[in-house]
DNA sequence: TGAAATGTTGGGGCG
DNA sequence: ACGCCCCAACATTTC
């Protein structure tokens, strides 16, 4: 061969890329390329947080690139096509690239192998966004797993992660340079202003990674088991959008991990195994997708395929712009709108409150989340948006149902988390923040709107239904 | 990686 | 002083 074209996709990093280090180490030419093809993936395509990121993570990467001699090509068009006329284009007899589990990114990878074969070029693939093969783990009767702690002990019974390889100090480049589209060319920048919050709250691109993964480890992991549910103040790693486009490899941080364990004491272990454990929730889901890759629109337990959703309108809307009268609901659907991200502990919470109280089905919220996250990631969003249904891998069961007052008054006992997203509520006081409607109406939040249910009697409705489903299904519990 | 209802226990007020 | 009752605190069960 005469070079290889490094395929990229949802790794968009130099540092600890495996397909990258491949063509790199073949000592000829490598060729960058990148392909926008959001047809490929139908429903799964990026949505408007996602496009915003990727826009900037695109940017980043083609600076990184420029500085060790390389560049980056750009397409926008199906990569089976293009990736075989850059090949031809420039002499390369190689594609490299980094798989991914997605249904749809599976059939494209099958697609451009094919194409790639046909025209006499060799392929290569490579495990690089997860620190587990998801069809290797399999249980003691030789079965994908369907929860998670036995899983991750699995895990963590393997060989570690391998260590991660730093980025390639040189590239070589081709005789003659392809064509290349311009990043702002391929429509993934808003067209109306709404990204202000947004650019405040993110670097996206490898460097931005690298910064806040020192700015956590160093910091908030040492208290992680306790900060991490508290989502006022900043006690996570903030990673997972940069996870989610592969700017920073899981294998990288585990080991910046395992660095610091060696001069921590038993406190910082066990907190610091906490944090590992939600590298493993994100194995897990992918895991799981992989292994049941009908999951990102079907419930992985049958007996749910026929569960009474309602269908309301004006309830999803008032769920998805903050507007339910529950402060820390609506604090944390704003703090999506705004900053594309929301705290772990308050996903929870929304998600229990579209699918109990409102009884909406999940999918409505995995649309939403899909659209305006910036860390939408098919298999974390899949098992995420099931576990809430309770339909889903290792998922809470239906019954289980976030009470909105309780979980604020627990992990934001002062209220500062939902006057800083919800101002209406600026001058209640703080034992009465996660309930303003028992406030004097003279404290009361002016303009924030009433609860659009009953606490007790969605509660009471939701367990009704289930109750009905399994009549119907005849399911065992 | 729940919440609410129900059951149990034990300290203290009181007749 | 004793037993009764109340109820807070905790535990268990149920949804």
């Amino acid at each position: 061969m005469a070079g290889t074209i490094v395929w990229f996709r949802n790794d968009l990093r130099v540092d600890d890329q495996p397909a990258l280090g491949f063509a790199v180490a073949a000592r000829e030419p490598v060729v960058p390329v990148f392909c926008w093809h959001p047809q490929a993936a139908g429903r799964w395509a990026p949505g408007g947080a996602s496009r915003w990121w990727l826009h900037r993570s695109l940017t980043s990467l083609q600076d990184s690139l420029e500085k060790v001699g390389s560049r980056l090509v750009v397409r926008a068009a199906d990569p089976s096509t293009e990736l075989v006329a850059i090949a031809k284009a420039t002499g390369a007899g190689a594609v490299a690239c980094n798989r991914r589990f997605e249904p749809w990114a599976v059939e494209e990878e099958a697609r451009v192998e094919k194409a790639c074969r046909e025209a006499g070029l060799s392929f290569h693939r490579f495990l690089c966004n997860l620190m587990f093969d998801p069809f290797v783990i399999r249980t003691g009767t030789g079965v994908p797993y369907k929860v998670f702690t036995p899983f991750w002990k699995n895990c963590m019974a393997q060989e570690p992660p391998a260590q991660a390889k730093p980025a390639p100090k040189a590239i070589p480049g081709p005789a003659a340079w392809p064509t290349s589209v311009p990043v702002a060319s391929l429509g993934l920048q808003p067209s109306i202003a709404w990204d202000a919050g947004l650019s405040e709250a993110w670097t996206p691109g490898e460097a931005g990674a690298a910064r806040k993964a020192k700015v956590f480890l160093d910091g908030p992991m040492s208290d992680y088991a306790v900060g991490r549910d508290l989502p006022g103040s900043p006690g996570t790693s903030m990673l997972s959008p940069h996870l989610a486009w592969g700017e920073v490899s899981p294998r990288r941080v585990w080991h910046a991990v395992e660095s610091r364990l060696q001069a921590g004491d038993k406190s910082l272990r066990t907190n610091a195994d906490k944090f590992r454990a939600e590298l493993g929730w994100r194995e897990f889901g992918w895991h799981v997708l992989a292994n049941f890759p009908t999951t990102a629109e079907n419930p992985l337990r049958p007996e749910f395929r026929d569960f009474p959703w309602q269908e309301n309108a004006k309830a999803l809307k008032a769920w998805q712009r903050g507007r339910t009268g529950y402060p820390l609901i609506d604090a944390g659907m704003r703090q999506l709108w705004h900053t594309g991200w929301m705290h772990n502990r308050v996903r929870m919470s929304v998600s229990s409150f579209l699918v109990k109280h409102l009884r909406q089905h999940w999918l409505h919220g995995a649309d939403w989340f899909w659209d305006t996250l910036v860390d939408a990631d098919l298999a974390s969003n899949t098992l995420g948006w099931q576990w809430s249904a309770g339909c889903g891998a290792d998922a809470a069961p239906y019954f289980r149902i976030f009470n909105p007052m309780l979980q604020g008054e627990k992990f934001d006992a002062e209220g500062a988390y939902v006057k800083r997203w919800v101002p209406e509520l600026t001058k209640v006081p703080a034992d009465l923040v996660h309930r303003p409607w028992e406030a004097p109406l003279a404290t009361a939040g002016s303009g924030y709107p009433a609860p659009i249910v009953d606490h007790a009697q969605a509660r009471e409705a939701a367990l009704a239904a289930l109750k009905a489903c399994n009549a119907k299904t005849g399911a065992a519990e």
